[in-house]
DNA sequence: GTTCCCGGGTCCGAAAACGGCCAGCATTCC
DNA sequence: GGAATGCTGGCCGTTTTCGGACCCGGGAAC
């Protein structure tokens, strides 16, 4: 009935994280902790192997010479989360968005909150870069993994960014 | 801003009626005391006028001689709602149906309770008969009206019924 | 057998509560 | 003054909670 779950943990610079995928694509990453982070399920199926591209993609990334993810993703969520996670994979590396500005660009100038909202339940922590997203005055207001990792994300994207991939 | 709404009250054999309508038609029609009768609003006007066709019909209805209204209805409610007044408008003068008949007219076999909720929250009394919906046991089970009102209803049409108009 | 009553199960829609917001205004401190 | 801080109200999709004009099954009474 439902598809396998596969799922592996994997350590990063900015604490360990659960990876999970089914056959369509790469479905959850979080950082272990983070506040909607899911408990291991005893039917996932525990399978490094399967990540082997995520994780390298991941390494590329903390290390600075990846800027663009190019995996297959399989995030479920509503109608208005989808359109709210696709905005946020068009904020290039190392820029922000205040939510205001991506509720606009969502064409949805008014629901401003309601954006908020959808961006914490962004099941793909960085491969979706909702810590791009920070508030009017310029404060970070919130992330799910806790505001100390999305201070890091930002610094480390703005200390590596540069004109080529 | 928002369209006047004009009411009256008048009397019937099952008791005191309170009328509204807004420029489309007759929004309310409630016994006064009845459950979910609202109160009277400063903002309303009190026309008599507005409804000699709507009390002409009523009194048809109550002597016997009127088994289907033609007036232009009002009711404000949820998608849900509507449909479900819809259907009430499709039980014909002098027979009953059980909630859930009624729900399955509707498409929605298990939404029985939902039907009895929607069905209670009818603002248009005796004209949306709601009072041909009964039990699965054949009981009267509820009535915001009352259930002597509701019996009143039924035993009317029963004595009055006839193939004719 | 049959009837009546009662309790529990369930299922829905509606209403209320809840945020990773933001602008406007008032108040405070320099 | 002027900037920083705090409160207030409105926004909007989602989640949770709530309550009911039901209904079925079982047990008791006859």
């Amino acid at each position: 009935m439902n598809p396998p779950v596969y799922f592996t943990l994997t350590p990063s610079p900015v604490g360990k994280l659960l990876l999970t995928a089914t056959p369509r694509g790469l479905s959850g990453l979080w950082l272990t902790g983070e506040k909607h982070c899911p408990d291991l399920a005893p039917e996932w199926q525990e399978n490094p192997a399967c990540f082997t591209a995520v994780t390298t993609q991941l390494e590329e990334y903390f290390s600075g010479t990846r800027q663009i993810f190019d995996l297959p993703l399989d995030a479920s969520g509503t109608a208005f989360q989808q359109q709210a996670w696709a905005a946020l994979q068009q904020i290039p590396y190392g820029t922000t968005l205040t939510y205001q500005q991506q509720a606009t660009a969502m064409g949805r100038p008014a629901a401003v909150r309601a954006v908020g909202t959808a961006n914490g339940r962004n099941p793909l922590s960085i491969i979706v870069p909702c810590h791009r997203v920070i508030g009017a005055n310029g404060s970070l207001t919130g992330y799910g993994g806790g505001l100390p990792a999305k201070q890091w994300l930002l610094s480390h994207e703005a200390t590596t960014w540069s004109f080529r991939q």
